[in-house]
DNA sequence: ATGAAAGCGCTAACAG
DNA sequence: CTGTTAGCGCTTTCAT
């Protein structure tokens, strides 16, 4: 494998000169350019990252930690990253943390041992403490998970105003007996999507039943299932159903068919993200969409904008409840 | 931040016992041990990842290609990749080429500036002399997708004889109008599993209508909602439909519906992949399961062997037809 | 058991 | 415009 010193000596100048070359610092002749480029050519070269990394301190790789990448929430984001950050010679160092602490442990250490240069974190089992220690030293950026009065720049939806929104259009629709399928509390996104059912609830009058209250731990199909079988299971059954996560909903639709009942009529169904999958079910249904991919741009654009020492604000962007036929 | 220097400065000893300390080549006696310890304690030091991959040319990183991140499809793939890789310390470069020669050319260098150690790839749509070239210097695996007499070692399965098992199934149902959706046939997989259609059908002396075959760009929702549209505006209709793959039949399974038409009464459905949404659906898709997670293990497992100087063989693993509702 | 020193491949300050 | 040179932070002979 071919060196820079292999190509100075076959072009008979200095290791400086073909560096200068190799990165367009033009104070080269014409002809000494040529030179090099030649001897760059016969022999294959290709500047080593490796050796580049460590003069320049720089590895232009980002660390995006994920709880999983199963759900299409996440891959969305990622999308939105990935086409961002390559634009500037950056690549991203994909992490799936599946709220395993060890992982979580392996992965973080990527940034102090400098592989990294700076983290955008989805991951909302992450310990806050951690994260927040790091942030002293290094560049991060917090994605739809967030600290609201953490030191930490985020990019986030209003989570509670738009459950609220989810929850009233069921309102509006004449539901009174309406159920929530949440995670745990322990994630902001919950408790601010549980708050803004209870607003809405409250607001009414409507009766807020406990049982009507279902957590679970993750939002897969399976929860989801899980979810409405404990529902369907009660005495008193909801006629409305809000989900935290398309996933959940779509997991709790199904288990809607196998008791044969009907959605909406019998069980009217929201979810949350509008993945792509949410207007293929039967019937597609009504969620609360987010700006998966600009999300991802911006979370990116920011982190970029930190690494290079400027200070950045956190965003909240706008949501938009889609109604199809699930209500 | 901290060098090796700084430790062994306040440790009193020289770098290269700090540098045994930390890679536990213990010829180092306790009490220097102990003291180097604590000067990495007290400096909060931790070694840089940058200055060791150069000296030691390893990158611990490891590139995979894959066309897209939203096919749940590759991110269980994915998972078993990383699961694996992560026992052995490495990480990987999640890169998505969309099928854009311009991002394929950026990341496959990756590997050539030593940036990243070996590369699984599943892009179909990869140059196959370029892949091919680079794979004579530098460890690679093709996953799923592959080369037959290619040089590159692949993990995949019987795509043909999936695809035959499959359609013979629909067969033994009565079916005898059957359509196949594919996607082009420069990839392998599309090439092996139209044989494999074309094959039961041929056995069985079903007619093979040349606009019951329809070739989609890629595997997403959208082609198989426009395949199916097209399907259903002929004048003579088939009465089931082979997809290549689980989105496109959830697609199909979309404007089926929206023609007011029974799943799988007027139409008999089948897909590829047994991604778990394919469970979820109304109702639930008959599928050809692949074992995702162990191809991802296994290209893993590979790819390290390469990468260590073993050779290894290509591996065709398993599949199985999953009979659901849709048939 | 420990240290001195070379050097991985590159960039950039400095000199000319 | 070009060359010399000093490291970036680490691992690893080779001595001792």
């Amino acid at each position: 494998m071919a060196t820079i010193q292999d190509v100075a000596k076959l072009a008979k100048v200095s290791v400086a000169t073909v560096s200068r070359v190799i990165n367009q610092h033009d104070m080269v002749s014409p002809k000494t350019k040529q030179k090099v480029l030649e001897a760059i050519e016969a022999l294959n070269y290709e500047p080593s990252a490796l050796g580049r990394h460590l003069r320049t301190s720089k590895s232009h790789l980002l660390l995006v930690l994920i709880p999983s990448i199963s759900n299409p929430f996440y891959t969305k984001i990622i999308n939105g990253i990935e086409d961002t950050v390559i634009d500037y010679g950056y690549s991203i160092l994909l992490c799936e943390t599946d709220s395993n602490p060890d992982r979580e442990k392996i992965y973080l250490n990527f940034v102090r041992n400098r592989l990294a240069e700076g983290i955008i974190s989805m991951d909302p089992t992450i310990n806050r403490e951690t994260l927040f220690a790091l942030a002293e030293k290094h560049p991060i950026i917090q994605c739809s998970e967030y600290d609201k009065n953490g030191p930490i720049s985020y990019v986030t939806i209003d989570h509670k105003l738009a459950s609220y929104e989810a929850v009233k259009h069921l309102i509006s629709l004449g539901h009174e007996k309406i159920a929530l399928i949440n995670t745990e509390q322990t994630f902001l996104y919950a408790r601010e999507r549980q708050a803004g059912f209870l607003k809405a609830m409250e607001e009414h009058r409507l009766p807020i039943h406990e049982k009507w209250i279902i957590h679970r731990q993750s939002v897969s199909f399976e929860d989801g299932q899980k979810a409405m079988q404990t529902l369907l299971s009660l005495a008193e059954k909801p006629t409305a159903v809000f989900t935290v996560s398309d996933m959940l909903a779509i997991g709790a639709l199904k288990t809607i068919y196998e008791h044969d009942l009907k959605v909406p009529d019998d069980m009217a169904l929201v979810g949350f993200d509008n993945i792509d999958f949410s207007e293929m079910t039967y019937p597609p249904l009504t969620t609360v969409a987010q700006p998966m991919y600009e999300m991802g741009r911006l979370s990116a654009e920011k982190l970029l904008e930190k690494i290079n020492g400027r200070a950045v604000e956190s965003s909240v962007l706008g949501h938009e409840l889609i109604i199809r036929q699930s209500t």
